[in-house]
DNA sequence: AAATTATATTTGTTTATCCGCATATAAGCA
DNA sequence: TGCTTATATGCGGATAAACAAATATAATTT
């Protein structure tokens, strides 16, 4: 009964959590990063860190951002931290990443990134 | 030519266009604004103030806002301005409002604004 | 245990955005 | 022309979030 009711807490969207998720949606970085994990599954911080050719810090607190969202889960595995989106956002907000998916597969910076992908460490 | 150019660029997306517009959206009023104009379909300010309970200063931030984002446009009608949707908004970023409209159609504040439109001055 | 590598987080600074309040603009009416 | 109403915008303060640089944590290797 406490977990329907959580459950529902949770999921259940008003224009302020609705808003705080299109807040975590409104970073170019973050876009970007959804567009990777979206096209590849997953993938390790250092993946990302070469790819989108940025520094450490910012890709990780972008991450950390994500993760408050419930937008992506970490799995260590060793010292690695694989990044994937969590079962939620690939359920609830499926029809946000399509949009996201279709929006920007024509862009030459997501298209550079994917491009950059497979010369990563790890892929 | 130049046209097609313009058009062009204009409407491609890349996550840094993208994440502007998701900022748009990441703003509770702005959220119930869209709400309540896909359902109404065009409202004037003075209706929006009374629907939403806020100031006229605020809301009129938040038109001027999604103005700036061609999200909305205004239409002069003697005193009153009346907002609508853009073409540009029903077209392309139907996906994103309709994941708005299901998200938040059972949201109470959103119903409450939904009840409370009809007795607003020009409704 | 010490050194190395991968990742997360703290700190300080800058920028953006929100609100309230006040004022400006614009239309309609007396 | 003034007065009222509707709407837009400028200003100041508060808050959030961005980045860079530095530091902390956690796992692996020597």
């Amino acid at each position: 009964m406490l977990l329907i009711i959580l459950l529902y807490v949770a999921y259940k969207m008003n224009p302020e959590i609705l808003a705080g998720l299109f807040k975590a949606l409104s970073e170019p970085v973050r876009i970007r990063i959804l567009a990777i994990l979206l096209a590849k599954g997953e993938l390790c911080v250092c993946d990302l860190v070469d790819t989108l050719a940025l520094s450490q810090s910012v890709i990780s607190r972008h991450l950390a951002y994500l993760r408050n969202n419930d937008m992506v889960t970490a799995r260590r595995e060793g010292v690695w931290m694989y990044y994937q989106l969590t079962e939620y956002a690939q359920a609830e907000l499926l029809p946000l990443l399509q949009f996201i998916e279709n929006s920007v597969a024509e862009s030459s910076v997501v298209q550079a990134d994917l491009d950059n992908l497979p010369r990563a460490k790890h892929c």
